[in-house]
DNA sequence: GTCTATAATTTGATAGAC
DNA sequence: GTCTATCAAATTATAGAC
């Protein structure tokens, strides 16, 4: 029994990782669930609410999924390698774009909170990787890493979801992976 | 003395870059120009029409500014920057994501036609650096590492435009040089 | 919570005058 | 080539009945 607002989430979730914030419409998600448009106004008022509660829950998912993996990788190279899978199931499960990649793409068209949000999962997803990394790596080069690793699974959804190419995705992470973990 | 058909292109390429396809309409552009929007169809009778536009110019240049860059290059790794330099060049210039990185990521809202065109360009993306590889790598690593330059440069644009911040882009293009170059 | 009804705006697109 | 005029459809959003 998953709660209405639920189901508009999920809905909602889909539909943005396929074809981005402005394609999606409130009519779109009533029709997915058997309902009107105004009854998703019920749950959630502005797109912009919508848009705000769907980045929330991606994220926690995201980074409980993460915490997931990482807790069983005993390695630093291992800890990488779990980030790698975490994105890599986010894409295989569904199909889909990252939420925040596509949503980031978006980012100048998008209302300011929402975009916020967006830029907080990638300071996290940054971070996460960043603590990951050698303590003894040099400062610069070990900011510069975090950075290229979580650019370069973002990228590889993008070019992976737009080639419809599952193996572009695994040759991009397989690379990832020889050279940074 | 810029042609209208190229006035329209320039509004609609830097429309799209900043916020996607479905976030630019024809009233948009023709307010840019100062016309009509009956006017902007008369250069380009459907949105899929200057969609095609778009990316067939977008990809023209971007392969011209590539080649003058790479021509200049005399070794291998000389190569690689050139083509991260053809990236960061597309990013500063006009602090936009790529006009194909975005409407990749839209890729499944897009007309068939245009979601074609934009693979299209990422295939000769990958295509060409590829061939900037050591011949004598093994070939299942040099495939997978042309898609994985690929996708950090796409992923680092928009990771960079969603933070806010062109040293994200700089920082995953460094680490890139430094592992590949 | 969901509905009907509706408002106000925007969108892609066309017909035909100039 | 650009305009006026217009269309049909879609969009976000609200008011009020059930």
């Amino acid at each position: 029994m998953t709660s209405t607002t639920d189901r508009i989430l999920d809905a909602a979730e889909s539909r943005m990782r396929l074809k981005g914030y402005h394609a999606v419409s409130f009519r779109d998600l009533a029709d997915d669930l058997g309902i009107k448009s105004a009854s998703v106004h019920y749950h959630f008022p502005q797109k912009e609410d919508l848009g705000l509660a769907l980045v929330a829950r991606y994220s926690e998912r995201f980074f409980a999924a993460l915490n997931a993996h990482a807790a069983k990788a005993k390695s630093r190279p291992e800890k990488i390698k779990a980030f790698c899978k975490t994105y890599e199931e986010a894409l295989k499960s569904s199909d889909k774009n990252c939420l925040c990649g596509m949503l980031g793409a978006e980012s100048r068209g998008l209302p300011d909170q929402l975009k916020q949000a967006v830029a907080a999962f990638f300071d996290a997803n940054i971070k996460w990787i960043w603590q990951a990394l050698p303590p003894d790596m040099e400062a610069g080069r070990r900011k510069a890493t975090a950075a290229q690793i979580v650019a370069t699974l973002q990228g590889a959804m993008m070019l992976s979801i737009s080639l419809g190419s599952p193996k572009t995705f695994e040759n991009a992470a397989k690379g990832l992976i020889a050279t940074h973990a």
